[in-house]
Order: structure tokens, then sequence, then C-alpha cells
RNA sequence: GGAGAGGUACCGAAGCGGUCAAACGGGGCGGACUGUAAAUCCGCUGGCUCAGCCUUCGGAGGUUCGAAUCCUCCCCUCUCCA
């Protein structure tokens, strides 16, 4: 292949699935330089690690991150140890509490478990942004913060809705773009990646590596997923998210009880990369017509596959038949032991408690109540019972089981 | 530094001396329906040894038979002025 066409094959799969490209023409530049044998382009995703688990929605720009490795450029992921420490204020309402540094840490060493999962983590450059952050001296710090003026930084639509809100902003929050741009200066990085929501971050990225007379990196933006309850973009806090890390029937269920709505528009997301062969399904089945069970089946196993390989892809799917379509108990159930200690029988309250993991008797009392508990198969609607030596087959709703020794 | 407004349950938001474990909406959970879809409908949603009791309305005191509601101090946020 020549190398023009190599060029432009490379622009292509790079544009694909993303929103915004800031910069095209310079990396064009520098991708060309790479391609006849110059440094391969240095390519930046940073996650904060403020919460010990990676969601899908983390996936769409890994995956984009994933094929600059497939182009033979080094990716580079950053975990910010360092920002988490600030809390991004990109779209939030509100001051995030800070987190501890062992809280950091924990999250950190997950991360980088999680994200191996989808990016071939040998190959990339793994970076901790405490390495040079650590290191700025306050004279450091006001040099970079004298780069980039309160005007500009405040034309950030959140911090604008903030302050039009009356909503609090601390100063520390004006200075987490900054320091994030400043990361790229340390990398001396050519593109950096993220969701759209990090599009202003990116941009102060160009121009303070301008102003520490680098060139300035590639802003490239991915669409942000939609989270499970098709309202809000997926994160943790807002409950809406399917964990990298989470277990792949947790995967599966969560995934196929999504809209089909949602489901199209995940499909879409995802598929750059490795999903094409779903588009024309999806289309057939927004046009009215194809099967969206079958095809929200694959997409879930597809999930799963993604997060835990071929066998908890299998394995999910399998647990989804069993359990939700034809709602007998799981293959896999620990039996859990509750002693008596002296007492003749346990109250059915307190092994429900027990073998669930619910939060308190109240809430076992609430599902007893409203008919959704059964014990070996037979519906309880006595919130006195108590249960004598045994085993006990539990049912909480549709998907919640416990076998239980009693002794 | 001065003046004003405000801090209520997972979130948003009412309540402003008893009838408040605290309206309403969202979320969550259970049920019906189904493709465990979604949407919709019904119910539940502080805790406990549960027709009773205990702990909650930024924090600490106080007034009162009785406080989320009144008073004092403190902490935090916002607005305007300087």
């Amino acid at each position: 292949m020549s190398g023009a066409a190599e060029l432009e094959r490379q622009l292509a799969r790079i544009r694909e699935g993303s929103v915004d490209f800031v910069g095209e023409e310079e990396l064009r530049a520098r991708l060309k330089e790479a391609l006849s044998g110059g440094r391969p382009l240095r390519v930046k995703l940073g996650m904060d690690p403020s919460a010990p688990d990676l969601h899908l929605g983390h996936t769409v720009a890994l995956e984009k991150l994933r094929i600059f490795q497939e182009l033979g450029h080094t990716p580079i992921f950053l975990v910010g140890d360092f920002t988490a420490r600030i809390g991004d204020p990109t779209g939030k309402k509100k001051t995030r509490p800070a987190l501890s540094e062992a809280e950091v840490r924990r999250n950190a060493e997950t991360y980088v478990q999680q994200v191996s999962r989808v990016l071939d983590v040998q190959a990339a450059e793994l970076r901790f942004n405490s390495e040079w952050l650590d290191a700025l001296s306050a004279a450091d710090f006001v040099r970079l913060c004298s780069k980039h003026t309160l005007a500009r930084m405040i034309e950030r639509d959140d911090f604008a809705r903030r302050l039009q809100e009356g909503a609090a902003i601390a100063i520390h929050e004006l200075l987490y773009p900054l320091v994030q741009a400043y990361d790229s200066v340390a990398l001396e990085a050519d593109v950096e990646l993220g969701g759209t929501d990090q599009l202003f971050n990116l941009l102060v990225g160009r121009e303070i590596q301008r102003s520490y007379g680098q060139r300035p990196q590639a802003a490239i933006t991915v669409p942000l997923l939609v989270g499970a309850d098709g309202r809000e973009k997926m994160s943790k806090s807002a409950g809406n998210g399917i964990g990298i890390s989470d277990a792949p029937e947790e995967i599966y269920g969560r995934a196929m009880s999504i809209s089909d709505e949602l489901m199209l528009q995940w499909i879409r997301l995802l598929s750059f990369g490795r999903w094409q062969d779903l588009l024309p399904r999806a289309a057939e089945v927004e046009a009215g017509g194809g099967d969206p069970f079958a095809l929200k089946q694959e997409m879930a196993r597809r999930l799963v596959l993604r997060c835990h390989g071929e066998a908890g892809a299998e394995a999910a799917a399998a647990h989804f038949r069993r359990v939700v379509r034809r709602g007998e108990p799981p293959e896999e159930l620990p039996e859990v032991e509750i002693a008596l200690a002296g007492a003749t029988a346990a109250g059915l309250l307190d092994v429900m408690r027990r073998a669930l993991g619910l939060a308190s008797n109240a809430e076992a009392r609430r599902l007893v109540q409203q008919g959704a508990v059964r014990l070996d198969g037979d519906p309880v609607r006595d919130p006195a019972l108590r249960l004598p030596p045994g085993r006990y087959l539990l049912r909480a709703g549709k998907r919640r089981y416990a076998r239980v020794r009693i002794a």
C-alpha cells in the first residue's frame, strides 16, 4: 500500500465513530511523519480512579485507543491518580467530595486490571499523573495557572450553568482542566481522546501545550453512552452503569433490560472497530422488522464477551435462559449456613437478611408482605414465621435466590 | 468587612409549634403485563423484639407539656455591596 493510501486509511479509522476531531490537519502532517519512519503518534486517554469500577461507557474511548494501537501508534493509558484527588467537575452540578489517597490508590489498582480486559496493556504505555504532578513546585504551578484566564475558564458550560444557578464552584475545580492539560505537556501527547463532555478539557490541553512550546494535540471525542436508564450518561454515581468487572450474569441481565431504542443506540456507539456486522440487523429492527429480542441477546453476549471472554459469555447466556426465562434457580448456588446458637428455630426475616444480603429486617418484611418470597417453591406470607433446622431454598422476587442450611 | 437568602430522607423539593417517619416528583424495590424488554398500571420505600417503641430534618445548646418548625452560638453554600 502506498504511503498516501495508508495515511487515508488510518485517518478514516481514526475518524470512524468519533464526534469531534479538532486539529485534523495538523494531525495529518504528523501522521505522515510517523508513517515515513518517524515517531508513532502518542495517544493519550486519561481516566481518574474516582470510583472503583470502570463501566461500559469507558469502553467506547478505550476501543478508540485500541484502534490507534492496531494502527501501530503508542497508546498511553493515563491513570489520573493525582487528578482524582481534585475531582473532575465536568458535567457535575456540585463539587464532589475529595477522595482520600488510599481510596484513589485502591481504585487505581483495579483500573489497570479492568482496562486490560479491553486493551493490551502490556503493549501500551501505562502512566500515573502523580509522577509529574507531585513533583510540580508551587512556582511551577503558579506558572501553569498564568497560562489561562478566568474568563476563558468559566466559558465552560457546566461552570457557566453552576454560576448562573447559584451553585458553588470551588477554586480547585477551575484548576482541574489546567492540570489535565499539563498531563498532555508531560506526556507530549499528539492526540488526546475523551468523551464528548471532555472537549473543553482537551482544548485547554491544546492551548497549554502551545504555551509550553509544544505542538498542540489533536482532540478527538467519542460519544457518551447513555446509561441503562435511558436518560443520563452512564456513570457510577447515577447508578445506571454496567461495570466492566461486574459478574457476567449481571452484565447480561442488565443489558437485556434496556429498551429496544437504547439497544439500537448502544449498538451504533459500540460498533466501530468490532461490531459492524450488527448494524444491518439494528437497521432492520429500527424499521420495525427483524428480531429485537435475538439482537438484544447477541448484544448482551458480546458485552459480556468484551469483559469476560467466551466462557463468561456462554455462562451468562445460559444463566439468563435458566433463571430469567424459565424461572428456575441458578445452577451454582452456594449454601449459606445459619447457626441457631441455642435457639430451636430461626426467624424468617433474619434468615432472609443474612442469606440474601438485605439491608435490614424491615426490607425482608416488606418482601414477605408483598408476596415476593417463596420457600422451597411455596409462597410465604407470614413475616413471623420461624424455620426449624434443615435445608431450604429461598427465593425473593424473580431473580434472587439463596440456599440456606439452618443448624 | 456589610446586607440578604438558604442548608429537609438516595436525589430534587414541600413543610415553618402538635394531626410529621415528614406532602409531591425522580430513583430503587415488589406485583400485573412482556421478549426479565421498554412504556403503562398497582403497591412499598428510616430502624426494631412491629397494632408498640426507638432514631432522623447542617452541628451544639436553649424555650415549650410538645420543635423540622421559635431563640442563641457555630459550621457550610449562594446573591448583592465593598
